[in-house]
DNA sequence: CATCGATGTTGAG
DNA sequence: TCAACCTCGATGG
């Protein structure tokens, strides 16, 4: 379910409370138990968060590769900080700027799309909950990984495999450099923009939400055809992706109507549904114009937009 | 309690 | 184009 931005929280996580220790490696379930030998009791040198796809490095050269797909989770508990917003999904913007704050009593928390904390644990490390695939523990905390698409020990040239068939990350690539790749990759796509915002090797990291949330921002079609874009339009969506994102990565939730004060920024953050321009709305009259928000399928996932202001 | 659907990707056909 | 992957919150009875 996460979209680039959750991505980025979690490798922000491991880096802080799993890099430059050793870690004991193990499968729970069983299914990632030979990969789980090859780094088990390594130390983690580095963490990257390229797109949805997470990097850990081991200090043998082994990285471990995970991609959270459609249901993913991480469920990290010990002693580790909570993100504000888990904390308190009511809280306000401000109280969600200082990013992170400790948890006090050992509790559980779960990060994928959003992030949910759990009950106070009865002992350390807690017993693994569910299917697990692979557990990750220190002396202090302990990760827990459930459902992913893609969880695999790669060695330096497979990370570089995986990170060419992926386009720019604002976070990684920077605003500039990233920009001039997502315009010669998607400037040369014949197909619609709706598809090719998706396409993980045109750009990384935007999923369902930031693609229909983008193009209903900039007032643009799904259908046009990227190629046959302007140049500047194709920049200000870069260039948007790089303004959402990081919202994204400080409060944890996709938080795409920008300029929100008071009550209504309250509502956006407690409630997903009044959160989006067009994401989910389908039949609802738009906020701009009223008129009901269109749905059909693009390639197996679900589109929205206004047929009016995004003709 | 059963069923549905989801913020994703891969690979078979 | 579609099923499979494999999880779980939301929904309805």
């Amino acid at each position: 379910m996460p979209e680039g931005h959750s991505v980025h929280r979690i490798t922000a996580q491991f880096a802080r409370h799993f890099e430059g220790t050793p870690v004991a490696v193990s499968s729970p379930q069983g299914r990632f138990a030979a990969d789980a030998r090859l780094i088990d009791g390594r130390t983690i040198v580095r963490c990257r968060a390229v797109g949805k796809q997470m990097f850990l490095e081991f200090d043998n050269g082994l990285w471990l590769r995970v991609h959270l797909g459609m249901y993913g989770a991480w469920d990290f508990a010990g002693d580790i900080d909570v993100p504000a917003v888990a904390r308190d999904p009511e809280s306000t913007a401000r109280d969600n700027a200082d990013s992170l704050a400790s948890m006090g009593a050992p509790r559980r928390l779960r990060m994928a799309e959003s992030e949910r904390l759990g009950a106070e644990l009865e002992g350390f490390p807690p017993e693994p909950i569910g299917q697990v695939r692979v557990r990750l523990l220190t002396d202090h905390a302990v990760a827990d990984l459930r459902g992913p698409t893609a969880c695999e020990v790669l060695d330096g040239e497979g990370v570089d495999a995986v990170l060419a068939r992926l386009g720019p990350d604002p976070l990684v690539d920077g605003r500039v450099r990233g920009e001039k790749r997502f315009l010669e990759l998607a400037g040369r796509k014949r197909q619609a923009i709706g598809l090719v915002l998706m396409d993980q090797s045109v750009v990384s990291g935007i999923g369902n939400v930031y693609r229909a949330e983008m193009l209903f921002r900039a007032r643009l079609s799904p259908f046009a055809t990227a190629a046959e874009l302007p140049r500047d339009v194709l920049s200000a969506l870069w260039t948007d992706w790089d303004h959402l994102l990081r919202i994204g990565v400080k409060t944890g939730q996709m938080l795409t109507i920008d300029g929100l004060r008071g009550a209504a920024k309250a509502r956006a953050l407690a409630s997903r549904d009044d959160r989006h321009w067009v994401y989910h709305r389908t039949g609802l009259p738009c906020r701009v114009c009223g008129t009901e928000i269109a749905m059909q399928e693009m390639a197996g996932r679900k589109l929205y937009w206004c047929p009016l202001d995004q003709a």
